[in-house]
Order: C-alpha cells, then sequence, then structure tokens
DNA sequence: CCGAGAACGTGTACCGAGTCAATTCTTCTA
DNA sequence: TAGAAGAATTGACTCGGTACACGTTCTCGG
C-alpha cells in the first residue's frame, strides 16, 4: 500500500514545512521585501536553488496555499444540482462559506491569518499576484458558465463571472476592514451577508439607472468635489 | 510660457522616442522576452539605467501608452450630463469609442497595432501588467461611482464598476479574435455593437437566473437560449 | 543479497531586471 | 564669463530566478 510513504517523502514533506515556517517567520518580523530568499533559505538549512525547486516564485512561499482554491468557484457552479441556476449556486456556495467563517472570503479572525493578510496587502508585489490568482478563477467561472449557456449567451458568460466575482471581493473587503478594526467574526458575519444580499440583488435584479445624478445641477462634478 | 522648449528637455523627447522605437523594432523583431533591457538601451544609444529613468519597468516599454487611458472610464462617469445615470455614461463613451475604432477597445485594424497586441497576447509578463492597468481602471471607476451614490450604494459602487468593465472585456476579446483572423475593422463593428447591446441590457436588467440547468421548467428568460 | 543504472534532489555559477551613489553636463544667475 | 544649482546619465551592485553538473537514493537484473 501507499500507507507509509517512502523516506524521501517524508522528508520532502518535512522539507516544505520547514521551508514554509521560516519565511513565514522572517516576513511577518521583517516584512516580505526585506527578506530575500537566500535568507529564508538559510533559516530553513537549505540552498536557495531548493527553494524555487519547491516554491515557483518568492510570491509562492506567502501565498501558495490561495493557489489551491482558484477553482472553488467554478467547481460550486459546475457541481449544483439540476433545477438551481449558476447564480443560486454560487451564491449558496459563498454564502455558506460566509457562515463557516471561511478564510478565503476573508471571515476568519486568527491573529496569524489576519497578520499574513496585512502583510499582503502592504506588499505591492504579493497583491497583484494576489489579483492574479482572483483573475484567473474569474476566468475558470467564465468557462464554466459558457459551458452551462450555450448559445449566444455563451458569449456573455465573462460578464456574470465578473459579477459575481465581484460580489465575492466587496463582501471580502469589508470583512477585511471590519475584522483589521478588531471585531471578531460572529459580530462582522450578519453585516457581511446583509452586505452580500444586496450585492447579489443588485447582481440579479440589474443596476437600472445607478448613479444618475440630480437634473438641475449645471456643475455636477462642482457638487461632487463639495460633498469632499 | 513655454512655447518652444529648451534643448534640454527636446533632447529628452528625443531619447524617449528613440527609446520606444528601438525598444518595439527589437520585441517585434525578436521576441519581447528574447530581448534584454541592456539590448534596448544599447540600440538606442544610452545606458541601461537611462531606460530605467524614462521608463518605470520594462513592461512599460510596450505598456506605456496605454497607462494615459486608466483613467478615461471614469472622466466618462466624472463628466458626464446631469440627470444622465453613469450606466448610460459610461455606455455612450464606450459606444462613441467603438464607433470611432478606437483601439482602446480593440478596433483599430491598424497592423502594427495588431502585431503589438498579438505579441502583448503572448506574453504573460505583459498580459499580467496589462490586467494590472485595467484592474486600477476599474478601481478608478468604482471610486467615481461610490462618490456619485451616496448613502448605502457607495458600498457596492465597486460591483457596478465590475460589470461595466467587463462589458468593456469581452467587446475587446471579441474584436481581437475577428480582427485577428484577418477581418476589417469596418466589418467587425456591427457585430461588436450587437455584443455590447445585449452585455449592457444583461446588466441593467440583471441576471435573472443565468445558467439555470434543464430540470423541466424553463420559465427562465435565459434559458430560451434552447442550449444545453 | 548485491551492484549497476535511473531518477531525483541539491549545490555552484550565472543571467537579467531594477536600485544607489557618484559624475557629467546644461542652464540660470551674478 | 564664471560659477552655482540641479537634472540627466552612468557604472557598480543586489536580488530573483535558471542551466548545468554532481551526489544520493530507489529499482531491477543477476
Amino acid at each position: 500500500m501507499a500507507e507509509e510513504l517512502s523516506l524521501r517523502e517524508r522528508k520532502k514533506i518535512q522539507t516544505r514545512r520547514a521551508l514554509w515556517r521560516a519565511a513565514t517567520k522572517l516576513f511577518l518580523e521583517r516584512g516580505y521585501d526585506q527578506v530575500s530568499v537566500a535568507e529564508v533559505a538559510l533559516a530553513a538549512e537549505v540552498s536557495k536553488m531548493t527553494v524555487f525547486n519547491y516554491m515557483s516564485s518568492k510570491e509562492d512561499l506567502v501565498l501558495g496555499p490561495m493557489k489551491e482554491h482558484i477553482g472553488d468557484a467554478a467547481r460550486a457552479v459546475r457541481d449544483r444540482s439540476p433545477g438551481e441556476s449558476a447564480v443560486a449556486a454560487f451564491r449558496r456556495d459563498f454564502m455558506a462559506a460566509l457562515n463557516a467563517h471561511d478564510a478565503s472570503v476573508g471571515m476568519s479572525d486568527d491573529p496569524y491569518v489576519l497578520q499574513m493578510r496585512r502583510m499582503i496587502q502592504e506588499t505591492p508585489a504579493l497583491l497583484v499576484r494576489a489579483h492574479e490568482y482572483v483573475r484567473r478563477a474569474q476566468m475558470l467561472l467564465a468557462e464554466e458558465l459558457a459551458a452551462s449557456a450555450e448559445g449566444p449567451d455563451a458569449e456573455l458568460a465573462p460578464v456574470v463571472a465578473a459579477q459575481l466575482m465581484s460580489v465575492r471581493y466587496v463582501v471580502h473587503e469589508h470583512n477585511h476592514r471590519r475584522l483589521f478594526a478588531g471585531e471578531s467574526a460572529e459580530e462582522v458575519l450578519p453585516g457581511a451577508v446583509a452586505l452580500a444580499e444586496r450585492a447579489f440583488a443588485l447582481v440579479e435584479h440589474g443596476l437600472g439607472d445607478f448613479g444618475t445624478l440630480p437634473a438641475g445641477t449645471d456643475t455636477a462634478q462642482a457638487a461632487e468635489a463639495g460633498a469632499e
């Protein structure tokens, strides 16, 4: 059986863990940009080359776990039950994640997770890479939606995917703000749910004439500037 | 005032142009990844450092022009006339660009532009950076929308921005495909307009139950596609 | 049970992108 | 015209990431 992995395999897992531990420790202590991969390698007692053998880039030392979840949204839609719309499936999956305090929707109030999140937000390179992952998740979702709705609607799948993922994004950001402010996940949940409901309603029901300026004002931008 | 620029200023412009010419020439000849910035510098007869003095990164040698248009969508919304909704303003601006065969919506059939576009599509680093610009454009639009719709709606501005920008994206992609296939901009235009109309309709009227799997009920407006 | 070859992880040397302190040159002023 | 101020430019450097070669561990035939 493959119950007992060979010594080689175990060492591999051990190395990966040591690497990740050393990296996160150093990054949190001194900031991502202030730590070189050579230092991470040194701390993990391997060579720099080995780091890149395990991780495809320096960013992956932080964002590796996130990579695993790129296909989640698409999967939730693909695995929906007959009769359920893609939108409903996405919504149900998202709401479940919210209620489960899942970190993938920014609902975890674990201090360690929060600390990592803050570092990501404050490091441009990590932020760009994280957004890249979101974009790929959105692309996968779009493909899944296109497969569901063949015909002329398939062309519009990317639009629907963007709408759905943006709901995720808005609620995610909202949660960050509240959690960083010191609230607990339990406290944040109701507001998050309410916001999600409103966002989904907007998406399902349409924008209508969102953001109509009041007629009769000939200097609209001046009015806006004045509000600042 | 500064009608006649000084020798220094003119030299600066000249250098920038030489840099851009050398870069695009080499990139198109041999591919983006196969040309180092040192080679670009050599061809433009400056030092490598000078390249980074003019361009903030290697990608900017290609995507620099695109950077100037990041705020366009937000501006179109900000400058709308009173009584016009933000959505309508965005739509009007976009349709105008389409009809004007603007390169910013992928409607230019200039061979040189097409060649550059192909290179961007085929080079991961450039693609990532280009998407980063789109994301920033979307963020600016979201901020503008949030300023317009104060109150609880402001929180949903990012969702609306995502919806609008995704329309742009879909039509953009559509145009690419057709133009790469050899069609002229004139030939592509009608289809692009039609697609844009449908996409905007989807955004304004809502998704409904887009992508409902067949389970006997076909009451959905989107299920009429006769798909599956 | 063992030894040769394959496969895999590791270390060294290197490349290209981007940054910093110092130098050169333009321009404005006295 | 001399000289100060400041911008443009540069060579030297750091760091992320890769190609190649070596040593170590698994596998299979005798």
